[in-house]
RNA sequence: CGGGGCGUAGCGCAGCUUGGUAGCGCGCCUGCCUUGGGCGCAGGAGGUCGUGGGUUCAAAUCCCGCCGCCCCGACCA
């Protein structure tokens, strides 16, 4: 390929208001341009990256004994009613109507299509296990895209699902993809760490992201430097602390807070820390209604408090069941006195005594509240969010905070889609019975984004030769000069012949130009034609790092060598 | 959805506080010059100032609405 006929617009400057480097140096060096919020153009530089990363993703999936779909992107709305997941995702599915007013969506997943694929086609026990994936583009509205590729509303991503007679055999497929990723991850370069995470509130458990630790991620999980164990702080199990001795209880106290509601109100109006406070959060569950209470300086895992309850959906007590249970306005909720409620509490407050509470009056707090003597708890859990320098679950070691951008992301499903979505086969005794799912979601724009933000320098991108665009730009230097010129020719022509993917940099610009473009696009081996020439000889370079001078004939060779480092 | 910022030539920005003449850098076109890190000189083209309304003799500038984009937060199967 020559750069005289491609496209490839790099930019001398861009807007001061695109902050990640991703961002930036994609759209400086001509992959990416945006069309609207969270929605880009990939342009053919944009485009070779992606289909490397595809194909690395492709490979291993097929290796894995996956099968390669493809599904429509415009699905029926009826299929995500029949899950329920119409209402659940709201407005972040995007919908629309067809000519006749049939209501669509463009898929922001898959489960749906694909379960009532296999609905309608496997019978049989020995059809299973079976293993299906696909590249697709996905829609998700999501109320704040940003960071260029990091997270928009129109991505592609590839997403396989798994499909099991049972437990065993999902447990069995979710290992091997566990593996397949593993090694998608080693080949594209990138460090990455394994969590473990929350499957969300419509079916799931045994749930992992693959996180790139950046500090420009947005994602945040625990990590504990001994031992690997890698958590969100939603799922990180919270150990009990050692029983100790209580505090002697205080008479309990009632205080005036005229409209103090949220703790920060409360802890600067009555002088206190957070601590000292108790966080009485209200759910609806069904038809019940239960508190849950943490200490205040903490936050409440809703993951942790659904497990607890046994409960697939939880929500937050809207202000008139709030008003009801606790005869208050919001803001004023406390375990003293509540009615009909169940109340769970965290662990962390066993020990704890005389804290300070709503009063379940409007304006009311009480002080030298305790539990046993004011109020009872029904139910002692681990219901916190896990914090930096919690001890690790699994060896003790204090937990450290990260931030990542999300790679990828394993769920077990088990039978929720196939059962919502008629997908059942009969076993081996004759019984009929819900297929076992699995999903498996690696995204592909945002894998180029998250390489992009890993490797680059202040001069440009650096690709890993696994996903570059190129493997080599060769560089006359003089465009004038015919020896330059005839030589990087040839050995253009040498390289492609080796099997390269050659970029010819044959545009008629001074050498300057051509070098700063060469180092922002980022293609890992450069070539550069000069006043060596004359003898034979060029100089040939990694991007970011050894230049080596050699004879013509042998720069296929060194090039092999200087990429391999 | 809450908070903050921004919208002026193809790109990046100034001008707005204090209303009257729309400016700079890069890019682009022409000519000369130059050729190992975004050359130099000379000449030139190019703008409904996001949009709708209001105030005013007069609006890029002041006021109101809307739209779009960026950042923080909420959210994120």
């Amino acid at each position: 390929m020559r750069t005289s006929h491609y496209f490839a617009p790099t930019l001398r400057q861009v807007s001061g208001e695109v902050e990640l480097a991703s961002h930036r140096l994609l759209l400086q060096a001509g992959y990416i341009r945006q069309v609207a919020a969270g929605v880009y153009s990939l342009l053919p530089l944009g485009v070779r990256v992606t289909r490397k990363v595809e194909n690395i993703i492709r490979e291993e999936m097929d290796a894995a004994g996956a099968l390669e779909c493809f599904l429509p992107a415009l699905h029926p709305l009826e299929l995500w009613e029949k899950t329920g997941r119409a209402e659940y995702w709201g407005p972040e599915l995007m919908r629309l109507k067809d000519r006749s007013g049939r209501p669509f969506c463009l898929g922001g997943t898959h489960e749906e299509v694909i379960t009532s694929l296999v609905a309608g086609e496997v019978r049989s026990y020995r059809e299973l296990p079976l293993n299906l994936y696909q590249i697709q583009t996905k829609f998700r509205d999501d109320p704040r895209p940003r960071g260029g590729l990091i997270r928009v509303r129109e991505f592609i991503m590839k997403d396989a699902y798994s499909f099991d007679r049972d437990v065993a055999g999902l447990d069995r497929s979710y290992d091997i993809m566990v593996e397949a990723y593993h090694k998608i991850l080693q080949r594209m370069g990138l460090p990455y760490h394994v969590v473990e995470a929350s499957g969300g509130g419509i079916g799931g458990w045994d749930t992992k992201e693959f996180e790139l630790p950046s500090e420009t991620g947005e994602s945040r999980y625990l990590r504990c430097e001994k031992c690997e164990y890698a958590a969100t702080p939603e799922v990180a199990e919270v150990k009990p602390p050692a029983p100790a001795e209580r505090a002697e209880a205080l008479p309990i106290e009632r205080v005036e807070t005229p409209e103090k509601r949220t703790i920060e109100q409360v802890t600067e109006f009555l002088g206190v820390s957070p601590r000292r406070l108790v966080k009485t959060l209200v759910y609806q569950v069904g038809e019940k209604v239960v508190a849950a209470l943490v200490r205040g300086d903490r936050d409440l895992s809703e993951d942790k408090l659904r497990a607890v309850l046994e409960a697939r959906v939880l929500e937050m007590a809207g202000p008139e069941t709030i008003a009801r249970v606790t005869g208050a306005p919001v803001g004023f909720a406390g375990p003293v006195g509540l009615k009909g409620v169940e109340i769970i509490a965290d662990e962390e407050l066993r020990n704890e005594a005389n804290f300070v509470t709503g009063g379940n009056e409007a304006d009311l707090h009480l002080r030298n509240v305790n539990w046993g003597r004011d109020f009872e708890v029904s139910r002692w859990a681990d219901l916190r969010c896990a914090a930096e320098g919690d001890p690790c679950p699994g060896c003790g070691a204090s937990l450290r905070e990260l931030r990542g951008v999300e790679l990828a992301h394993v769920f077990k499903l088990g039978t929720f889609y196939s059962e919502a979505l008629g997908a059942y086969f009969l076993d081996e005794d004759g019984t009929r019975k819900p297929i076992v799912m699995g999903c498996y979601g690696i995204g592909s724009t945002r894998m180029v984004a998250a390489i992009a933000e890993h490797y680059h320098d202040e001069n440009g991108l650096i690709w890993p030769p696994s996903v570059a665009p190129f493997d080599v730009i060769v560089i006359p230097v003089n465009h004038d000069d015919e020896v330059h010129r005839s030589l990087a020719e040839r050995i253009y022509e040498e390289l492609k012949a080796a099997g390269l993917e050659v970029l010819l940099e044959d545009r008629v610009e001074r050498p300057g130009v051509k070098f700063k473009d060469a180092d922002l696009i980022g293609i890992p081996g450069q070539v550069v034609v000069g006043r060596l020439a004359k003898e034979g000889k060029v100089e040939v370079r990694r991007r970011g790092g050894e230049s080596r001078v050699a004879p013509a004939e042998e720069v296929g060779s060194v090039l092999r060598e200087l990429l391999a480092s």
